[in-house]
DNA sequence: GATGAATGAGGATTCATTCAT
DNA sequence: AATGAATGAATCCTCATTCAT
């Protein structure tokens, strides 16, 4: 029955507190996956009332929807970033690997979200996957590039970056596993070792974009109770 | 497994039910997800009424550890079977990923139960990773396959396994995909390309366990209404 | 009506926003029943933000009694109409029946929504029998009407009314109804067949007000949105 | 989590803990109205938990369809016992009128919801009208009974009827009022007054079936929250 | 050992109401 | 005077778990 004062309401605060329940849900579903978060958990991550989330989504569904998109958002623009002032196809590739596993250790939370949001929809990798189609072919067609299948060289790249992915988020290897990741998956194309090393070892060209999750900031401090 | 009157309760019946009440939860889990699986539904599937799952399994968690365990031990005893014979570890490496991927379509319900648990589960691969490690490592001793950073490996393997059965299961690819999956995964091992390519196509030795889920047969008629 | 902006404020714009709120109620009260109303619903009806209805009224029990007050009003309204320049009880009774069944088919939203709050409410007809009252006294007195019970024939005439209306709002009578239900309830009353019909027949004077509901216009164009 | 022992568990308890559901739901929709009355105040007149409600009916409105039925049955048995050994079509309907009427006194929860129920469906009196209808027809067939349209005859009489129930429910009429209400419908039917008033005054045939609802008995005495 | 009725905590969703702007 | 974001109580429903039979 609202009993106590509201926030405060300044311009742009419906999109601030969408995006506020957005954060707060990739936070949540990083801590416990997708299925298990409740609603009532993701409004208090961010410091709102059980309601007003309704205020937002029409339902855990589109939630769920939103976040999905959110998240493959990012990763989109990571790997637009990717491309930039690179030509050679399996440098591009190598450059998208690294990059996933890397952000791993700068940003477990979205990673772990991510990892948690991909097992529970299905086939959600199929859009996130054109830009790297698009480079296999450039590749193959250049003869940069070996594979037999499509699909299975698609799963080779996908299939091990997020392997790699989740071996760094637990803990069991460090930041330098993106590169030895890249290796592999480029001799798995059919690059020479030596060549595979090196490329996988280049400087990473400087982000267009930060990947970075925004902080957790007040909106996340409980408001009323614990 | 409560086919007959609750009287008598000959030896290994005890057994009997625990492994229909497992088989049954490994159906429902491949349908539904080990998340959104009630514990009712379990027991029904498996004939059984509602409370008598309490008898085999002190709670859900237990359920899931044990669902976890069983599936790792087919795992294991596929990955057993295609040692039997073969002493050059980069066949016996291409043996085991051809196997997983190509059990998927001999046993989608299996394979659906294995992904979804996995993802589910933290770290669950690791002890499914033994027989791979020993392979892998007896592999570099020889020479015969090369990789700088074991973890990366093991991520190339079981990432692009994990991958490829997931294609397979969602129909995007056939049978042959396990060819595929296992000539990249040996190339990303160092192996050149023709003879990877010539290995990932050898006839598989015949399996020494069968990997077939039991048939659904009693466990799985109608269970009786009140 | 919220119509310009919320700047000036001409005298008896308070007045004209709470009509519109009230017509509002009455319109969705007729699709959903009063129960079933969300406050948000009428205000989005009328144009109006969800908190401006708490400008007018203290509470949805507020709503609910004023709403009942105003279908009132228009019945009352109705019933004096129905009076004018007409002396014969028996004949005022049937004019009183006829209008009442017969503007069903010409304002179905305010049949439906007057149907639906005297079902919520209790005792309402109470206050809104006093014409009634008033003819059936004056029948008795002239030795027009014929009836042991007062309370009876209050329910005589008003139960088989208002079950008539129903019958023509759901579709199951024509307009001719309100005619039929008018000669059976003189009937009743202890007039002759043959005249009870042909005082149901009459032609009906003209109405000195108009009962339809205000048109939709204005108050029901789509609500902004921010 | 069933702290506390639950209740035992005889033979026939689903039926017996079913039959309880629905009386309670009698008795809470003749309080609070069908729309009003929530599934945790059922289960809690019944003396029973929460979820318990689920286990026997689907959903609420499964609910609110069984309870119609229910009462639709009682009704249909007191009609089917108003008929047994009278001929006279007209006294049919007039002991079919006196006894709902009547009726009300001897068991106010039933009334209540019977009026609550049928105010909240549509056209829910269609099938419990078919007994009535087969009196007007032989009525009208042997000449015992005139009205010109069949429609507004069972206007007349359900419409009147319910009033006059609501009126005896409210307290505004004494036991009385079902021989006032069944003497004026009569009349309204074409029977002459006198007769009309004896037929509706003569003595009432015993009841084949006891319409009394169940004692609130245990059951509704909650268990442990007041 | 099996049964299934009962339980009640927990989660999704709605909606009347408040209040700062 | 109007707005609409925020609130949180209330409701429906699910499901893991217990236990008397």
């Amino acid at each position: 029955m609202a009993r106590s004062a509201p926030a405060p309401a300044p311009r742009g605060v419906r999109a601030r507190t969408r995006e506020a329940l957005l954060d707060a849900a990739v936070r949540v579903f990083a801590r416990k996956g997708a299925g298990a978060a409740a609603i009532h958990e993701i409004a208090a991550e961010a410091g709102l009332a059980n309601g007003t989330f309704y205020n937002y989504f029409r339902s855990r569904e589109a939630l769920l929807e939103a976040t999905s998109l959110r998240l493959a958002e990012r990763l989109h623009l990571a790997v637009a970033a990717s491309r930039t002032a690179v030509d050679d196809p399996a440098e591009r590739v190598a450059i998208g690997c690294r990059r996933f596993v890397g952000q791993v250790s700068h940003d477990p939370v979205w990673a772990a979200a991510l990892l948690r949001v991909w097992n529970s929809t299905s086939t959600p990798s199929i859009k996130a996957a054109d830009p790297l189609l698009a480079d296999l072919r450039a590749g193959r067609r250049r003869g940069r590039l070996r594979y037999a299948s499509e699909t299975a060289a698609v799963d080779l790249v996908q299939g091990t970056v997020l392997a790699g992915m989740r071996t760094v988020l637990e803990g069991r290897a460090d930041a330098t596993h993106a590169t030895a990741i890249a290796a592999l998956v480029l001799r798995g194309l059919g690059i020479a070792s030596d060549e595979a090393d090196r490329i996988a070892a280049r400087p990473l060209p400087p982000l267009a974009v930060s990947l970075a999750s925004p902080p957790v900031a007040a909106a996340a401090r409980p408001r009323r109770r614990a």
